[in-house]
DNA sequence: TGAATGACTCGAT
DNA sequence: GATCGAGCCATTC
């Protein structure tokens, strides 16, 4: 196993892990946060290696800009993304949160202090 | 080493 | 407002 890149995944791991219960983020949110805002791509790959890590990463909490849950596919049960959030009280229609904006976490708001 | 892919995002038409 | 194309970074073949 690589060392640096390790590390790389790990940052994202760590974010998504941070993601408050009934809460959501996208890929560009944890790029950006990461410094690779133009890397959103590099977020899904982490994630798909995340399925190795342990403790497994909430990527359910993960969704793209739009709210949609573009990795059910990847997950070991394209049911199981929706079920997860909507267990956490997230609306989740036609494969999309629909209170998408209202849950949306940004770990930006980490460093944020109000 | 070069080319292609990918759980994305933004800008332009 | 919706649709299409290009860009970006890292990994893999």
């Amino acid at each position: 196993m690589n060392r640096k890149k390790n590390q790389f995944y790990e940052s994202i791991f760590d974010i998504v892990r941070l993601i408050p219960y009934g809460r959501v983020t996208s890929y560009g949110a944890i790029a950006a946060y990461l410094g690779t805002k133009s890397g959103s791509r590099l977020v899904g790959w982490a994630m798909n290696i995340s399925h190795n890590e342990e403790p497994a990463v909430p990527a359910h909490r993960v969704v793209n800009r739009n709210g949609l849950l573009t990795g059910k596919a990847h997950f070991k049960d394209e049911n199981e993304m929706q079920k997860l959030l909507e267990e956490e009280g997230i609306v989740v229609a036609n494969n999309q949160i629909q209170n998408f904006n209202d849950v949306f976490w940004d770990p930006a708001s980490l460093d944020r202090v109000s």
